[in-house]
DNA sequence: ACTATAGCGGAGGGTTGCCTCCGCTATCAA
DNA sequence: TTGATAGCGGAGGCAACCCTCCGCTATAGT
């Protein structure tokens, strides 16, 4: 259903400009907006971002007034990314679709802060960006409670969140972190 | 193991003054701290809790000369209530004497945000008051391998980093974070 | 090449938080 | 009661960050 005919909510209001060294800007900003917010959580310092980027912080304003703006642009970018990892990993057999895209979805470094951080957030951007990963990753949860796989008295909410606070947490590696991630997701398989 | 013979390495450096009105502040700080490290995280403004302390700014400096010393004081207590629900629930059966200590463990709120954020610190303190959990709580998760209960492919640290991910985790009400850390905790059981 | 203008960027004013310093006050031992 | 002093607290200097504003520069259409 929509606009652009078949992607949905996935609309940020903040848009690409025009002009070559502008869409430079912009892109270089997103990343480096990426990085620290990575790296700092959702309190990094915009000046900061803005001079990683090589931008005045003037650019910075301009592209995206609130930080709530930038935040949201790198944001939706990683749902989307999460979006088609879902699509990609409906080959696999239910249960291994459905942990495969969650490997995926702990394993994304960028902005792992803030995607929980913003989990149980109000604003209405959020609400969208999180039914749009709701409605790409809960089809795989349901294939897999229909296959046997998956318990039935788990909600795909209680799953996210779940792995949502794995991601989060700090791990000596990224080893460590998938033997945890298999671990808790044993516990939602049906035995 | 030493100076006061038993209980080992919880030492703060910081001490609880002489005088009557001191050690009234000084509680009342730490009482603060608590609340506020837990609802905004350890960056809360210093400032924010003298004054909900009800004490002057100078007052908090000289009891905690640094942000890290006032974080160390409410951790330590946090660590040392955790090591004595331990000891309570030894005596429980093993699985239920680690699953009751975990909740617990997730279950505080104070600080919360703070444990975690801490659990890969390298600071020696920080260190220190790990060992003291980890020695506390690695006894029920070894009873619980002996007995057959739980995973003996799964290692404490992957266990006490799993539940503190939880722990930091957003969640609708605190009935969805037992029942998620039930479900997590199932996948560490012995099949 | 020329020019209208989209876009740049950083100076600067405001806010907030950190931490020090020191004159004042409450406590408590004598 | 009183005096020595432990302890108080907030003014104030500093630093970081936020965001706006506007004179300058690079782009792209002609």
């Amino acid at each position: 259903m929509a606009s652009e005919q078949n992607r949905p909510v996935l609309q940020v209001d903040v848009r690409r400009p025009q002009r070559a060294d502008a869409r430079r800007n912009f892109d270089a900003l997103l990343a480096a907006a990426r990085d620290a917010f990575a790296s700092k959580g959702v309190g990094a310092s915009l000046e900061d971002i803005a001079r990683q980027a090589g931008v005045g912080i003037g650019t910075l304003y301009r592209n995206f007034p609130a930080r709530q703006d930038l935040l949201n642009a790198v944001y939706f970018g990683e749902i989307e990314e999460l979006c088609i990892a879902a699509e990609d990993a409906a080959d696999l057999p239910p249960w291994e679709a459905l942990t495969t895209w969650l490997h995926r979805f702990v394993g994304y470094a960028a902005t792992k802060r803030a995607i929980w951080e913003s989990l149980n957030r109000e604003a209405d951007s959020f609400k969208a960006a999180r039914e749009a990963m709701y409605a790409a990753g809960a089809p795989l949860f349901e294939r897999a409670q229909e296959a046997g796989e998956a318990r039935k008295d788990v909600s795909f909410d209680d799953l996210l969140r779940m792995v949502s606070g794995l991601t989060a947490a700090g791990f000596v590696d990224q080893a460590q972190r998938d033997r945890v991630l298999t671990i808790a997701l044993d516990g939602v398989r049906a035995r």
